[in-house]
DNA sequence: CATATGTCGATGCATTGGCATCTATATATG
DNA sequence: CATATATAGATGCCAATGCATCGACATATG
């Protein structure tokens, strides 16, 4: 089996053009109140959820779906801006553990509500909670 | 109303994470076989559809989602590949034409098998039609 | 222990993208 | 018609990304 049906090519044009404008929406959002991508925002959030020790880079990767080059430069941006802190790993001389600063936290306690404003119009608004879950259910099998 | 619910907030993370990774695997496949990425492929699709008299660039990159001057470096790298033509407009002395090339009609014919085998694999395995097309409805209330 | 192989993270180089701005032409307004 | 404003498209500058590869350390294998 190859040839697709005519709902999956629906489906698969449906997700790129939403999945697109609503990425950009909240970029746009972020950014015009002066804030960072929400590429940082899902480190922050991540490397606050790993609680004090923090998270190695590698780790880190899996959960932010970024190449690890990416991740890299992305970690060495925050690190500069003073939000994350980097530590040579004891166990691993090879190695890092980032944690989450106390500015981390606080641009990332300052980010969500302008994050949640767009979820909120752009989804909450249009789809019952019903619908969404089975919108999140739906995709969940992809 | 402000604050969101759990199932948009699902749904959003869903949407995120699946749509970037059937994006890669789509990217990943078009390049390993030698092809150009989608963003190719889209314009190849738009200018083929409007027909020989192809598109101005202002109307394709408002169908296939890119800035103004995504636009123009993505067209300055097709004619230069030789998969488009560009002629100046005559209605407009500001504009040009875009059309495409029997190049262009040959490479996206030949992108096709290779862009339909992930969609198929990737969701139409994992969806029956129905689901799918239920996926294209949820997704197009937003 | 010595060597081969694997993993962690960084980086040089080239390409791509974002932003602001420019030129040229078109259209509106007095 | 003269001037102001708007629109089409290009581009300089800088930042971000992709790719390949590197150096450092870790682990496996003889």
């Amino acid at each position: 089996m190859n040839e697709i049906d005519h709902a999956t090519e629906a489906a698969w044009t449906a997700l790129m053009t939403k999945s697109r404008v609503l990425l950009e929406a909240v970029e746009t959002s972020l950014k015009s109140a002066g804030y960072p991508p929400l590429a940082w925002y899902d480190a922050l959030l991540e490397l606050e959820k790993a609680g004090p020790d923090g998270l190695r880079p590698f780790e880190l990767k899996d959960r932010i779906l970024l190449p690890q080059y990416g991740t890299s430069r992305l970690l060495n941006r925050m690190v500069k801006a003073g939000l994350v802190d980097r530590q040579d790993c004891l166990e691993d001389g090879r190695g890092q553990n980032i944690s989450i600063s106390e500015k981390g936290k606080s641009v990332r306690r300052a980010m969500w509500p302008i994050y949640e404003r767009v979820l909120s119009e752009r989804i909450g608004a249009k789809l019952k909670p019903k619908d969404a879950a089975q919108l999140a259910t739906l995709l969940s099998r992809l």
